[in-house]
DNA sequence: CCCTGTGTCTACCAAATGGTAGGGGGATTG
DNA sequence: CAATCCCCCTACCATTTGGTAGACACAGGG
C-alpha cells in the first residue's frame, strides 16, 4: 500500500498557495498544517518550487476534466458557452482552491504559469476553435479568438475569485450569492457574445436564481 | 529643501510590489534597486507594511485622480463608459505598475484590499450611481451595478495586466497589441451593456485600431 | 564655535527560510 | 533472522528576513 503523503501534501499546498500565495507559504506552515515535518514534503518532493510544479499539474488536470466534460455534454452554441460558465461556477463552490491557484500561478509568471497554459492548452483550443467557428456561423459577434476568450476568462475568474472587493462591496460569499453572480454573468456573457436573431436555442439563462 | 527620498522609496516599492509582489519584494531588495541602505527606508517608515499603506494611499489617489478626470470630461450614457476605458488602458500604457498593484493588492486581501477600496470608494459610489441611472433611463441592461461594476472591472484589468497569458497566446506586449486589446473590449463592453436603440450618441467605437 | 536636528549609515539581532546529513523504526524479503 | 527498503524523523546549516541601536556627517542658528 503506497503512502497517502504526497496527496496529503499536494492537496494542502494546493488550498495554501491559493490563499496566501506561494511566496506566502512556507514548507515549515505546510507542514504544521499536516502535522509532518518539512523533511518529509521534501523527501518525497526535492524542493518547494517542485512541489508548486506538481500541484499544477495535478490541478490543471482537474480543471481541463471538469472543463472538458462540461463541453461534452453540451449542445451547440450558446448552450456550450453556458455550460462551461456553470461548471466554473460549480468548482467555485466545490473546489475554490483551483481557481485561486489559477489565479495565483498568472500571477507568479513563467515558469509556473508557462507550464499552468501548456498543461491546459488543449482546452485553449478546443474553446478558441469553438468560437472561431461560431464567428463562422454568424451567431457569435466577431473577435479574437483568443482575446474573447481571455476577456471572457477574466470576467468569470473575477467574479468568482475577486472576494475581497465583493465583501467589501456586500456582497457575503454565501451559496445564494454565488447563483446570483452566476445568473448577472451569464445574462452579461450572452449579450456581449451572442447576435440576437441567429439560431441560438434554449435560453436557458431565463431561469434566474434557480439552483 | 525637503528630501525626495521617501518618493523614491515609494516609487520603487509601488513597481516592485506589482511585479515581484508584496512578499516577493525584500526591504532589502528594495533599497538595492534605490541605492540606499534598508535602514534609510525604515527611517522614513516605521515597518514594510507602512511602506505598503503609503504606496496604496498615493496609488489610490492616482488612480482616483485619472478616472474621476475621465468622468468629468466625458458625456452620457457610453460615451461615459469608453472615456473610463479608455483611460485605464492610457494607465496601462503609462503607468503599469498602477494597474499591477491593483492586482496585487486585491490579492492580499484585508487590511490592505480594504484600504484600497475605502480609498476608491468615491470613485467606485460614482460608477454604480452611474450605472443605476443608465438602467433606470432604459439606456443600458438592467444588472445589480455592483456586480456589473465587479464585472467590468475584472474584463478590463484581466485584459491589461494579464501579461503572461496574452504572452503565451502569442500576443506581444507592444502598444500596437494594447490598442487592439482596447478596441476588442470596447466593442464587447458595448455589446454587453447597451440596450440598442436607445439614445446612445456617438459611436467612437466605430473608429478601430486608431491611436 | 558649539549645539541641535535631520538624514543616512554601520553594526547587530532573533526569527524564519529552503535545504542537507544522517539516524531509526517498522515492514518485507532473502 | 538478518538484510534491505521505505518512510519519517532529529539535528543542523547558511542565508535572508524585518527590525533595533546607535554612530557619523552635515546643516543652520544661537
Amino acid at each position: 500500500m503506497p503512502s497517502e503523503t504526497p496527496d496529503r501534501i499536494l492537496d494542502e499546498a494546493l488550498s495554501s498557495f491559493g490563499a496566501r500565495g506561494y511566496d506566502g507559504t512556507s514548507l515549515d506552515a505546510l507542514a504544521a498544517a499536516l502535522d509532518i515535518r518539512k523533511q518529509t514534503i521534501l523527501y518525497w518532493f526535492p524542493s518547494k518550487e517542485a512541489v508548486l510544479e506538481a500541484v499544477i499539474e495535478r490541478s490543471a488536470g482537474e480543471l481541463s476534466v471538469a472543463l472538458e466534460q462540461a463541453l461534452d455534454g453540451a449542445g451547440p452554441s450558446w448552450g456550450r458557452v453556458e455550460a462551461v460558465v456553470r461548471s466554473v461556477f460549480r468548482l467555485a463552490a466545490r473546489r475554490p482552491e483551483l481557481l485561486s491557484l489559477l489565479r495565483e500561478v498568472a500571477r507568479l509568471g513563467p515558469p509556473a504559469a508557462t507550464q499552468m497554459l501548456l498543461a491546459l492548452d488543449p482546452l485553449v483550443q478546443r474553446a478558441s476553435g469553438f468560437l472561431e467557428a461560431e464567428m463562422d456561423a454568424g451567431t457569435m459577434r466577431r473577435h479574437e479568438p483568443r482575446l474573447l476568450l481571455l476577456a471572457i476568462y477574466s470576467t468569470v475568474i473575477g467574479m468568482v475569485t475577486e472576494v475581497a472587493v465583493l465583501q467589501s462591496f456586500g456582497e457575503e460569499p454565501t451559496a445564494r450569492s454565488l447563483v446570483r453572480r452566476r445568473a448577472d454573468v451569464l445574462a452579461l456573457l450572452r449579450s456581449a457574445l451572442m447576435i440576437p436573431g441567429s439560431a441560438d436555442a434554449v435560453p436557458l439563462t431565463a431561469r434566474r436564481g434557480v439552483e
